[in-house]
DNA sequence: ATAACGTTTGACATTTTTGTCAAATAAGTG
DNA sequence: CACTTATTTGACAAAAATGTCAAACGTTAT
């Protein structure tokens, strides 16, 4: 539950220069239970980046194992990462600037290569031969959903001053894109 | 040059949690020498802050007002933001992450609805209207051109680790991009 | 009841980060 | 030069964040 609390700062409210208070009192709790717990801040944080990476991780697999054809297989993954992103949309960036904030080297992805990755890889790979998407690197292709995907909403403060949207309106771009994205991947 | 020094420390290297000794550090002067010229680190934070702005804001005018014909004007758009973004790939993140951050209202957006962004949304909106695009938002073509040009590089230590790419391959990728999104954009 | 254990907390200690000051040095000016 | 002004710094002070400890509390089992 502190975890999750903690994951709430960081990943929804996208507070990432919260500190253990910040963490106790969202959580209801003293800093010293906190400690209780997790002898120590950094203990927090590596529990909390691993974890980050997993769901992440876990979530990519579920969906690249599926049998679905592999457009319906896209649709998927783009509402996966819109839903996500919607509920998480500073995840990515904490697990980026733990990367690169961290002297020592606690902060780290696991090495291996995926291989659920791999494979939908090459299934793209087949798609691009067969003409139905853009001839492109598949890998090209990733990075475009989840650019699409995560990116509006990981600087919509600045979407939201630059082009003058409300909350409201905003939400509203975002729930339209879904297909739009899709329209986009595929032609 | 104190100044830069603490951009190129937060807008390229995504170091978002460096302290004032970190900056003065890479400055190489002490920091007391820092607070000489910055009273207190806030100041120092809201003088980076506001002129992250203006450059983004700056860039952004400089070209949406220029005489181009759209597409090319399109095209220079993607240059423009993949250049930015190359050089600094953290500097929207830096100022989203400082805005939520900000429990006074240190940190803000000036609130203007900017015209020349509306005047490019118009020339969007034709655009569309003469079938050149995609039907869709004005806006929405903007933030497409924002995602697929600036988050890959927000996140590259996200891709490199799930997708196995060396620092080079990766630059390989980037590289081969503006091509790419132009096409997306245009069919 | 009481013993054993997990949990919570306030009070204190330590460390880290930030801010101040006066003295030393360098640089420009009449 | 003598004089003012700008710059740099080490030493110290204050504040913020983290970490520790022992006492209090609650639950469960015997």
């Amino acid at each position: 539950m502190i975890k999750d609390t903690a994951k709430e700062i960081f990943f929804s409210e996208g507070k990432l220069h919260a500190t253990t208070q910040d963490i106790a009192d969202a959580a209801c709790i003293s800093r010293t239970s906190l400690h209780y717990y997790y002898r120590s801040r950094d203990e927090l944080m590596k529990r909390v980046f691993n974890e980050a990476v997993n769901e992440l991780n876990g979530k990519l697999y579920k969906l690249m194992e599926s049998a679905l054809p592999f457009k319906e297989k896209v649709e998927e993954l783009v509402t996966l990462f819109l839903n996500e992103t919607i509920a998480y949309p500073y995840r990515e960036i904490f697990l980026v600037t733990e990367m690169l904030s961290d002297d020592l080297g606690v902060f780290k992805l696991s090495e291996e290569g995926a291989p659920h990755i791999r494979a939908f890889l090459k299934e793209i790979s087949k798609e691009i031969k067969a003409g139905n998407i853009m001839k492109m690197q598949p890998v090209q292709f990733m990075i475009n959903i989840i650019a699409l995907t995560s990116h509006p909403l990981l600087v919509s403060p600045l979407h939201k001053g630059l082009f003058q949207l409300s909350d409201n309106k905003f939400c509203r771009l975002m729930n339209e894109r879904k297909k739009l994205i899709v329209e986009m991947l595929f032609r």
